[in-house]
DNA sequence: GTGACTCTGTAGCGAATGCTACGTCAGCTT
DNA sequence: AAGCTGACGTAGCATTCGCTACAGAGTCAC
């Protein structure tokens, strides 16, 4: 009746999405291997075999994750109309981030961030291009005529990130206060 | 020759600074009972004889760590005198933060983030504690005449936990050039 | 066929995890 | 003196950790 067990043969690109997916919802912390395996509907012995150690299926995952979001990034910034002012451009980022489906990925940027903080094998690299591609999103998404695209997509970045932190934390509306009071978003 | 063994008689008081100091130097994620008991100086089954449960003493060792990040504060606020301008506390606050003995707390600081993001117990309670204790800090320190010192302190924490983020990261330069674009910081 | 190679399942290793059972010993009260 | 209590050590439990040894099944070249 059952059909005769087809193969899949998995490979690292197959196995990389549903532990991103895992990793997202649970965290990096208790993303040991058995879970890690059941979650992408194999075994631990399976993952030691295609990446070889734990610590490379980490790197691997991260640079996968950071791969997922300048892709996310590149199909935002494709269909959009580029913004009057920076404060519109700030505001747009904040309503983006602010989307409650964008937790999950928060939660996993803070352990990424500490994670590079500390120097664990592969955080640093994952996390400097996600910040990276970050910023080069926003100098492109500057608005036209800007006196200082380059200097203002920085202080953008900045900003963003010091919201995010905070929002983290529940404070969300005490940084809205600080930037209404630095003139940073309108009105 | 040697003194009667004397009974020191540890209490959670006792335990917590020489535990605060070691998840400070090897991170939280690799605090389990063994190696904090040996950083205290006893054994895994006096901490859960003080504390009862390993969840309950995280709780109380970040209440800890947030009572002492405040003692901080409440001493840098004492032998200060106000700064000029936004911009010259800005650049205090930066250069306080950017002091490499600084690193470690910072690194504790994300690992503590993450876990309020994530819900983890007693991790939001003292992140918001600290949080709240800066900003109250920060309205104190503001400079005197400013038009708006509420509206100013949160924006001063908003930027300064986004380039605590950056310089975490590496990126410290790229924040540092976004705030003197946008005229946080003087030239 | 026969061997070589790739992929995968089962079983288990030694270490570390949070926590408990049990006993000891000092100091107190009665 | 007898008993109680709070502080501590020793030993161990069940579970999970990353990882390995071994065997089986499928495919391909010869």
């Amino acid at each position: 009746m059952n059909a005769p067990a087809r193969k899949p043969t998995m490979s690292r690109e197959t196995l990389l999405p549903p532990m991103m997916a895992h990793v997202i919802a649970e965290g990096l912390g208790q993303a040991s291997l058995r879970p890690l395996a059941k979650a992408a509907g194999t075994s631990d012995r399976m993952l030691i075999y295609h990446f070889g150690t734990k610590e490379q299926l980490v790197t691997d995952l991260l640079a996968h994750v950071a791969g997922v979001y300048a892709a996310v990034l590149d199909a935002a910034i494709a269909g959009a109309e580029p913004p009057a002012t920076r404060g519109e451009l700030l505001a747009r980022l904040l309503a983006q981030n602010g989307d409650p489906a964008m937790q999950p990925f928060l939660m996993l940027w803070w352990e990424i961030v500490g994670g590079a903080a500390r120097g664990l094998p592969g955080f640093r690299p994952a996390a400097q291009a996600m910040v990276g591609k970050l910023l080069g999103w926003l100098e492109a998404q500057m608005p036209p005529g800007d006196p200082d695209p380059a200097g203002g997509a920085r202080l953008l970045l900045t900003v963003v990130e010091g919201t995010l932190m905070l929002s983290s934390l529940g404070h969300a509306e005490t940084a809205r206060e600080g930037l209404l009071a630095g003139g940073l978003l309108p009105t």
